[in-house]
DNA sequence: CTCATTATATACCGATAAGTATGGAATGAA
DNA sequence: TTCATTCCATACTTATCGGTATATAATGAG
């Protein structure tokens, strides 16, 4: 992948990677893909349009690493969500999870996820494609967990976990179009709960 | 605004205006504001950049005027969808409505409304905010139905017009991303079905 | 020191974006 | 017929896009 520390002959870089990777996810999160030009992202990132290439490829692998790194910091409530004992705490652990993310003051609103396949692109399909792939890789792992949870009784008859990880993940991306067109936290949490209020089985 | 059928002097316009907005809102629909190039628009509307700057103004006043178009030609079942006798029945045809629309062949997947908003748009703020207006209005009036039903008894105990009104907007944002994402009919039928299983009160 | 190696800085590339200037073609009015 | 008016076609402008060529600066190896 990527030697940590190499024995670095030649003049050593004068910025830090992971840094400048962070405050380039900051800018794809509040643009898109599409929306963020690279003039934008070297001046949040700090460095110059070469550095950038030297160090990242380009663009799109700019945006891959960007997305590792927002699955990994900004996603992870996702794996221990699943942990919970019921259909019903995987439910709220999701919806809360996903409510401190897209509240939180110091970052954008919004899912990056979400921002990056609504939108139209036009070349760059194989970006849309990317980030579907993991959604659907998510999807499945929130299915199976429900599939654990009809058999454990979580689920009255008549639910089927298909229908109801489906139903979620339709929930929590309808809050991330919210939290992008400002919805209050307020609202969110009054979002929230109302969808567990809803929420059937236990 | 615009003289429909004026006397006409001068050479008169070899294009059908209605026809040739009704073919830039596919091209805003499919690519967003942004996305969506006036050379893509010109060729898809069947005319040249002149026609197009002095017919419809520039590329935002067009997106205006396709945005009119599609609140009164693809968003109409929502004024009929209010007019049911109770709140179930108002959510029942929101849900069915949006339904039909994302799922239509001939026609872009999604809603325009949320494509426009969710990507982070960089010079076009004014136009997230006309969306995010025309939104509001939008959901004011679902709000003020359910306050009705509330009245009428329609919605239970401890479930407030105000929670119900933001839930419903929600899954359907939810379900124009899972559209957007290229969801089966099948998929969000089931999603429909999920949705009105779990709507509490009549 | 010399030199290969790696990073930075500046300036550039072709392509495309939105928008427009200009000249000719088609109409109604006189 | 003549002319103002309106539209269409071609070519253009300036700005920005993603990406790169080139020269220089800073390091380790010898």
């Amino acid at each position: 992948m990527e030697q940590v520390v190499t024995t670095s002959r030649g003049r050593p870089r004068e910025f830090d990677p992971a840094q400048a990777l962070a405050a380039a996810l900051q800018v794809f999160w509040r643009r898109g893909y599409e929306g963020a030009s690279i003039s934008e992202l070297t001046e949040a990132m700090g460095i110059t349009r070469p550095s950038l290439y030297a160090c990242f490829g380009n663009k799109e692998a700019l945006f891959r690493q960007a997305l590792d790194l927002y699955e990994t910091e900004k996603l992870c409530y996702v794996k221990t969500a699943l942990e919970a004992p019921t259909a019903r705490g995987v439910a709220e652990r999701l919806l809360r999870g996903s409510l401190a993310m897209q509240c939180s003051d110091s970052e954008p609103q919004g899912c990056l996820g979400v921002i990056s396949t609504v939108a139209g692109v036009t070349e760059a399909d194989c970006i849309r494609d990317e980030v579907l792939k993991r959604r659907a890789s998510s999807n499945a792992a929130l299915l199976a967990r429900f599939v654990q949870a009809k058999e454990e009784g979580d689920l009255p008859d008549g639910i089927e976990p298909e229908a109801m990880s489906c139903y979620l993940s339709t929930v929590m991306q309808g809050m991330a179009v919210q939290a992008s067109g400002g919805a209050s936290r307020e609202t969110l949490e009054r979002l929230v709960q109302t969808t567990l209020a809803m929420w059937p089985g236990r």
